[in-house]
DNA sequence: ATGCCTATTATTAATAGA
């Protein structure tokens, strides 16, 4: 399962390249973040029309998220974070797909701070953290993928010193990614490339993109069950280079088929055999 | 400390993003 996560930065706007880049890329589960459009103006019927089902969470000029899969339609498990009831953003939406729970994620940015949206982002954290540690319970596979808004480390910008006191490098947010991770779960970009300058964002201004001076703040955590399986990660980073590109570049992994399990009965019928 | 750019919404400017 080639399974990706990619911040639009609106979805209409942005559809000409989310086409290209699902012709491109194949990818089997795509979850979109910053759709940047109300329930009703999702484009549903081009989206089929390339190969994906879909569901997704809308809101009028905000926010927004979609998780898209190729040959089917998601089975929804969840909208919305739950921990509290007053949370009117589109920021979370959770689907099984081949037997792989999957959230969609799309943490508040928190600029600026110290202020009240910081406070909301740490307090999002929170709530998140809280769920997170509920579904590795189930001991099941769970990817938990999207824009998380943080660096986690130095090597995850490229000039640390500038970011210091920014709502997505502040110490409190990624002491609050560091421990999420140490629940269990394994950040699967770092995990398969540990020393790698990798980003997956790069600012409108300055020119960032041709500088180079990114950030990586779109994460994809497995559970032990899907760690496992994983194959390959990378950045499709030559899509923030196209015509009306989103600042974020898509960013995916590849995880192994299970190996198909035999019933115990039979296992036992088959070593049987070969005695 | 702020603009630089880009998008959406609503009326030519404000807000949010990161």
């Amino acid at each position: 399962m080639k399974l990706a996560t990619f911040n639009v930065n609106g979805i209409n706007g942005r559809l000409p390249v989310l086409l290209r880049w699902l012709a491109e890329a194949s990818p089997d589960v795509v979850c979109l973040q910053e759709l940047k459009a109300p329930q009703e103006k999702f484009p549903q019927a081009a989206l089929r029309e390339a190969g994906y089902g879909a569901i997704w969470h809308g809101q009028k000029s905000w926010n927004g998220v979609a998780i898209l899969a190729r040959g089917q339609v998601p089975l929804e498990t969840r909208r919305g974070l739950p921990g509290d009831p007053d949370d009117s953003h589109s920021r979370y939406i959770e689907a099984v797909i081949d037997g792989v729970l999957i959230g969609c994620l799309y943490l508040p940015n928190g600029n600026p701070a110290p202020g009240p949206k910081f406070d909301h982002k740490l307090r999002w954290f929170a709530r998140l953290a809280a769920y997170a540690a509920e579904l590795l319970a189930l001991e099941v596979p769970v990817a938990l993928v999207g824009d998380y808004n943080v660096m986690p480390t130095e090597l995850d910008v490229y000039k640390p010193e500038r970011w210091r006191d920014d709502a997505l490098f502040r110490p409190e947010v990624r002491e609050a990614f560091r421990a999420l991770v140490a629940q269990g779960w394994t950040d699967a970009l770092r995990a398969l490339h540990p020393e790698e300058r990798i980003y997956t964002f790069w600012d409108y201004f300055r020119n960032a993109f041709g500088r180079n001076a990114g950030l990586r703040i779109d994460h994809l955590l497995l559970s032990p069950a899907l760690a496992e399986r994983l194959a390959a990660a990378d950045v499709d980073r030559a899509v923030r280079g196209w015509e009306k590109a989103s600042d974020h570049a898509p960013t995916w992994i590849d995880l192994a088929d299970v190996a198909p399990r035999r019933r115990p009965r039979a296992r036992s019928a088959a070593r049987a055999a070969t005695r």
